[in-house]
DNA sequence: GCGACAG
DNA sequence: ATCTTGTCGC
C-alpha cells in the first residue's frame, strides 16, 4: 500500500531511521521559477493549507532559521528539535541550498525553504510541530513560509514573526499572554502575542494543521523569559555558527579546498 | 504614482 | 538577512 505522506496521522511513527524528513512526494514543485509561477503555486497550495488542529500530542518541536553571508551564493539552514516539556535538546541538523530567488517580501519561503528542506531530509525523526522564523497565513495571498513549509511535509506549522508583513492591529496590553487580531480586510490573519511585558509582540499566524488559539499558546509556552520561542534562538545561533564555520568572514581568497571544484 | 514591505 | 562596538537596562 503506498504510503502517500498527506495520508500520515497526525501522531506517525518515527520515519525509518536515516530516511529523512521528505516532502510529499506530490507536492514538490520547483522553486527556480519566475514570480509569475511562484505566485501560481502559492495559490494552487494554499488550498491544502488546514487551519484547524489535526496534530496529537505535541512532544517534539522543530525551530527552524536560515542564514546567509552577504555576497555569497550559498543559504544555509539549521533545524533544531526540541522536548517541549523538558526543553532538552533531542537533535539538530544542517542544510544549504544557491541563494537565487531574492528576498522579496510575499516570496520569503521560495527563497529559504530550499535549504530547509535539505536540513529537513537529514533529520531522523519528524517533529510534531514546525516553529517558523517568519508568517504563515499573515500573508497576502495567504501563504507564507509557515504555510508552504507545513504544506510540503504535511506536518504541524505556525508562524512566529518579529515583524508585520500586511494586516493591522491594534497594541496588546502590556503584560505577557496578552494579545490582539491582526486584521486585513476584514478577515482575522493572525495575532500580535506580547511573549514578554513591556516588550515589543511577536506575530503568530496558523502555518498548517494548527489553529490560531493553539498557535498561539505554544508560542507562549515556546517563548518563557525571551520574546522569541526557544525553538527560533536555537536554530538561529545554530544557522549562524554553522554559517561562521563554513564561511569565514573577511577572505579575501577562496577557502582552501575550493581552488579546483 | 506613492508608500509598505516576513527574512 | 547582513554589516558591526559599545552601550543602556533589568
Amino acid at each position: 500500500m503506498p504510503s502517500s505522506a498527506s495520508e500520515r496521522p497526525p501522531s506517525r511513527e518515527a520515519p525509518r531511521p536515516g530516511a529523512g524528513v521528505l516532502p510529499v512526494p506530490e507536492r514538490s514543485h520547483p522553486f527556480r521559477v519566475g514570480f509569475p509561477e511562484a505566485r501560481r503555486i502559492q495559490e494552487r497550495l494554499r488550498g491544502l493549507v488546514v487551519v484547524d488542529d489535526a496534530l496529537g500530542p505535541v512532544r517534539t518541536v522543530a525551530g527552524v532559521d536560515v542564514s546567509h553571508r552577504r555576497g555569497s551564493a550559498v543559504l544555509h539552514a539549521a533545524v533544531v528539535v526540541l522536548d517541549l516539556r523538558t526543553g532538552e535538546r533531542l537533535e539538530v541538523a544542517h542544510g544549504c541550498a544557491p541563494a537565487d530567488f531574492p528576498y522579496v517580501p510575499g516570496y520569503l519561503s521560495f527563497r529559504e525553504i530550499p535549504a530547509l528542506l535539505d536540513a529537513f531530509a537529514r533529520l531522523s525523526a519528524a517533529p510534531d510541530l514546525i516553529v517558523c522564523d517568519g508568517h504563515g497565513r499573515a500573508h497576502p495571498r495567504r501563504f507564507g513560509l509557515a504555510c508552504h513549509l507545513g504544506v510540503l511535509l504535511d506536518l504541524p506549522a505556525v508562524g512566529c514573526a518579529k515583524s508585520l508583513l500586511i494586516g493591522s492591529y491594534q497594541e496588546p496590553g502590556a503584560r505577557r499572554g496578552c494579545h490582539r487580531r491582526i486584521l486585513d480586510g476584514g478577515e482575522v490573519i493572525g495575532e500580535a502575542v506580547r511573549t514578554r511585558d513591556g516588550v515589543a509582540p511577536v506575530f503568530v499566524s496558523v502555518g498548517h494543521r494548527v489553529r490560531l488559539e493553539t498557535a498561539r499558546r505554544l508560542v507562549l509556552r515556546l517563548a518563557r523569559g525571551t520574546r522569541l520561542p526557544e525553538t527560533t534562538r536555537q536554530a538561529h545561533r545554530e544557522v549562524n555558527r554553522l554559517r561562521r564555520e563554513l564561511e569565514p568572514p573577511r577572505g579575501r581568497f577562496a577557502p582552501a579546498g575550493f581552488a579546483g571544484g
